[in-house]
RNA sequence: CGGGGCGUGGCGCAGUCCGGUAGCGCACCUGCUUUGGGAGCAGGGGGUCGUAGGUUCAAAUCCUAUCGCCCCGACCA
């Protein structure tokens, strides 16, 4: 096995692959598609969960789970819906096997066809919708504030681990709601809450905003959405929130008595982020030598790796495991490499495949002068520095890290986001890839001459937008919105 | 669905053109020496060469069919 990945600038496709099996994220299942998560891809799906479910309930939602079949007359209803997924989902048809004939192995059974097929949720919709239709008579029983941790399938044609699997892990957020206003307030609330996730615990930096038309969820008013811009300069989008008005209602036929007694369609939200997540942590982070990740979604925060001869042992090992414990009292995820059959160097470049943040390395060298030996995954270089002085700065030193991991994402925003005055620059640039902020004329035609071009699309229609003065890049009319252009996973 | 590539010990590959006793590196096991940036030496175990047919005295190698995976494009969280 070669020892490093490749380097980025080499083959940026390739770096992802390495990365994710090197740093034993995740491996590749035996059907096509799909992806086994190993138990630190995993632990690192766990810390989202639980930074996104915290702050869930703190705005008022519950979980509750629903069946992964639906009947497939349900996909019939919503007419966008079906358009939208039918090319997709996988169905069930049978529910037995036999053995083959031939004695060869085992094959469908031709008498266990089911009545109706069943379909592999692809999304929720459909089947929460049918049952909130039995829920929901009265305001009195709205708001309806539901989440739900799940797997989902996707017959996709092209797949990338964590980026796009035919299976994946998400949570789809289903609220039923009294008002238009409040199914508004609601979509933006949440979007606000995955910018914040983004932002706060992945260092990751987000433009929030709305989609085109073109780039709306199937079935919906209005889609937000997160839009992050990774290593390789190409956007990707890391979750949406969407407005559903009352479509589903009303292909679902779900109604309530408002309080004047007058009878009205539901008015709905549906919000989802998924183990994508993972991939654009990886890609906006990682660098030539692995993992970056930031600290307060790394499983494992420091790393403590202790260097010895024989003869220091013990003391070595006394004092790094003395270490670890005065650390985890703090709450930080530590882990000490004690494994005796690998080099120091061994466990410098795994550590640093896997991206934990901190290492701390001792040796007899460090505690004859009382010292430790610090390195951050963030920057470059080692320091020495006390070693009763180790535990107590670390809280702060994983701040300052996490503070530095988002700056440096911003800063490379930054550096890859134009705002170019025609379309000649703007089709330079793009083929560099990055963000274009620029004005459009909001005509749908624009967009999809523009992609065609240039297989660029409208990523987002920024919610801090100021189209006044603009002109549209493309056919120089005064711009509708102001919007971010670039090429997208 | 179109284009390309690949299926050979756990992983990565050579061998295929030109048929003749299945090989290399890594990993694994044992022992000794090592340990501050991917340790060294010695010994050892492990493969019906994706699958099914065919040609041949003889097939990883030639022929036919088939399955699967990866990469690139059209569609998508």
């Amino acid at each position: 096995m070669p020892k490093g990945v490749t380097p980025r600038s080499q083959d940026y496709a390739r770096w992802y692959t390495d990365v994710v099996r090197k740093a034993q994220l995740a491996d590749y299942g035996p059907v096509k598609g799909t992806m086994v998560i190993r138990p630190y891809g995993y632990a690192i799906w766990e810390l989202l969960q639980q930074a996104f479910d915290r702050r869930f309930k703190a705005t008022g939602h519950v979980n509750a789970y629903f069946p992964l079949l639906i009947p497939m007359s349900f996909f019939s209803k919503e007419a966008s819906h079906v358009e939208g997924f039918a090319k997709e989902v996988a169905i069930v048809t049978h529910y037995r096997l036999r053995n083959s004939p031939d004695g060869s192995g085992v094959e469908v059974d031709p008498d266990a066809k089911l009545e109706e097929e069943l379909v592999v949720r692809p999304t929720s919709e459909t089947i929460i919708w049918s049952m909130y239709k039995q829920w929901i008579n009265s305001y009195r029983d709205l708001p309806i504030l539901i989440n739900q941790w799940a797997n989902v399938v996707r017959w996709e044609m092209r797949t990338r681990l964590f980026l796009r699997t035919s299976e994946f892990l998400w949570q789809e957020g289903h609220t039923a709601h009294a008002t238009a206003a409040e199914a508004d307030e609601e979509t933006r609330k949440m979007i606000e809450v995955y910018r914040e996730v983004a932002e706060d615990e992945m260092a990751l930096p987000v433009i929030v905003g709305r989609k085109t038309e073109a780039e709306r969820f199937p079935g919906a008013l209005d889609t937000w959405s997160i839009e992050a811009m990774m290593g390789d300069r190409r956007a990707l989008q890391a979750g949406t929130s969407h407005n559903l008005g009352q479509n589903f209602a009303k292909a679902f036929d779900v109604t309530f008595r408002t309080e004047e007694n007058e009878q009205e369609f539901v008015w709905a939200s549906s919000w989802g982020v998924s183990t994508r997540l993972v991939g654009a942590m990886i890609m906006a982070h990682g660098d030539d030598q692995g993992l970056r990740i930031p600290p307060r979604i790394a499983p494992i925060q420091v790393v403590v790796v202790p260097i010895y001869k024989e003869e220091d042992f013990s003391r070595v090992m006394q004092a790094a495991s003395a270490l670890a414990a005065e650390l985890e009292q703090l709450g930080i995820r530590v882990k000490l490499d004690d494994r005796d059959n690998m080099s120091p160097g061994f466990k410098f470049n795994d550590w640093e495949m896997k991206g934990v943040p901190v290492r701390v390395e001792l040796g007899p060298r460090d505690l004859d002068a009382d010292t430790a030996t610090l390195a951050r995954r963030d920057t470059d270089g080692k320091t020495t520095v006390a070693l009763d002085s180790v535990a107590p700065a670390m809280p702060a030193l994983l701040d300052e890290i996490q503070a530095s991991l988002f700056q440096q994402a911003l800063d490379f925003r930054a550096e890859h986001t134009h705002t170019p005055d025609d379309y000649d620059t703007f089709k330079e640039l793009i083929k560099e890839g990055g963000f274009i902020r620029c004005g459009w004329d909001g005509d749908p035609a624009t967009e999809s001459a523009i992609k065609a071009e240039t297989k660029a699309t409208i990523r987002s229609i920024p919610i801090d937008e100021n189209p006044t003065g603009l002109r549209c890049i493309y056919s120089g009319q005064p711009a509708k919105h102001e919007v971010i252009f670039a090429r997208a996973y």
